[in-house]
DNA sequence: GTTTGCATAATTGTATCCAATCTACAATAT
DNA sequence: ATATTGTAGATTGGATACAATTATGCAAAC
């Protein structure tokens, strides 16, 4: 896990068709922003992209789109869905209901090398200089934090949900706290962590949520205007 | 709403396509329980009932495994998820978590109209002898108190995790408990909400919710034997 | 200048056909 | 008898082709 391979999970359990294929691409580019919300996805422009037909991409749109990443129309066409603030708002209100729930009850279970990945994954995410990685590395943070509480239908949740918001969180790190603010709040979570303390590491990590969701929402209404 | 016409709100803001006429019926019969856990679905088999290609159904299974009703392998084909005591375990404390959060939130939205829709729809509960409609009149029931929150995200988590184990709260219903027990605590759930006790419904919610996944994995596990 | 109508182009929805892979069972060797 | 190999049928994955629907551009009328 720690090697420099780059397998998914999925390619190790099945072999992936290319609706697989597909569908990781492009939810991979819309949750970091490389798609923008409202931009158009046309069957042909990706199937010729990909090399293969329609028909594999069709199958990976109806995945994104029962996921909620994309809205579509019949004979319309897909589009990037876009949240109002109003929907970032709520899906930052039900991440900090779950995810420190998941927390504590990870926090009984993680084990050393659990703890020390996530330090890992700390530390790299605060030595970070490109910013097109903080994404990437502060989400692989909690989910370090997430994975020892062996509650896959939670986990799951909370992956798919984070999928929605993933692209505005970007922007918190990248104009908004300038990130220093995130390493430290980290740095707590995880000292709680360390210390066997699950109460505190949920309440902090609710706390680093519905701090970053303020912080997002009260941008996003500064930038409408 | 109260009609007699079998709208869905799909159908009426678009028109519907093959692949949404075919995943909403598996998705029903899965959810019934009319195609048991492990049952094969052949893509031909579906197409020839449905009177289409192949594609469509292809387009229905790729939603449905997304939700995580049927699981798929490369060229073996999909069957019904089944799922174990644990995954049902989880997934009812996952419920025992977050219903009672929805109805504390709806709970001082309530209108008039949704208690007096809910006091209808608890009574239909009580008064229906075909036990092959109980369960589709108590998720008509829980979904009545639960619309006014306003927390369409909430929501549709709440929709999607009982899609999965409703066919097993449907052999509490019939089976286990008889269902008397259900109407008293539905009764009881709705007092709360017409004294405006948001507190004590999300209380007796839990309750509900933790009741009926202890008394089914039970079950389950004596079955098993 | 704006709007309406229509022809044309783009785009999506689906059927049909072919390739790749798996399953089951028979034939053969050990 | 058991294990292995081979082959036929079943099943899925995908490409191509066509039908249905929507968007676009342009000319004519107001």
């Amino acid at each position: 896990m720690a090697n420099g391979l780059k397998l998914k999970a999925s390619d190790l359990s099945k072999q992936a068709s290319s609706a697989d294929v597909i569908y990781d691409a492009l939810r991979d580019a819309i949750i970091r922003g490389e798609i923008e919300g409202g931009e158009a996805l046309r069957q042909d422009t990706i199937a010729q992209m990909f090399r293969v037909s329609r028909i594999p991409v069709r199958e990976a749109m109806q995945r994104l789109e029962a996921q909620g990443l994309v809205v579509s129309e019949r004979h319309k066409g897909a589009v990037v869905a876009s949240l109002s603030a109003d929907q970032i708002t709520e899906i930052f209100q039900f991440r900090a209901l779950i995810e420190p729930i998941v927390i504590e009850m990870a926090v009984p279970l993680m084990t050393e090398e659990t703890l020390a990945e996530a330090q890992r994954q700390c530390d790299a995410f605060a030595a970070e200089t490109d910013p097109m990685r903080w994404g990437d590395l502060n989400r692989a943070f909690h989910r370090a934090l997430y994975k020892d509480s062996d509650k896959p239908y939670f986990l799951s949740v909370v992956d798919k949900t984070n999928d929605l918001v993933e692209r505005y969180v970007r922007l918190v790190l990248y104009f908004v706290q300038g990130m220093r603010h995130a390493v430290a709040e980290h740095q707590a979570i995880l000292d709680a962590c360390k210390a066997r303390n699950a109460k505190l590491a949920g309440e902090l990590t609710r706390k680093h949520i519905e701090t970053a969701g303020e912080t997002l929402v009260a941008y996003l209404r500064n930038q409408k205007r």
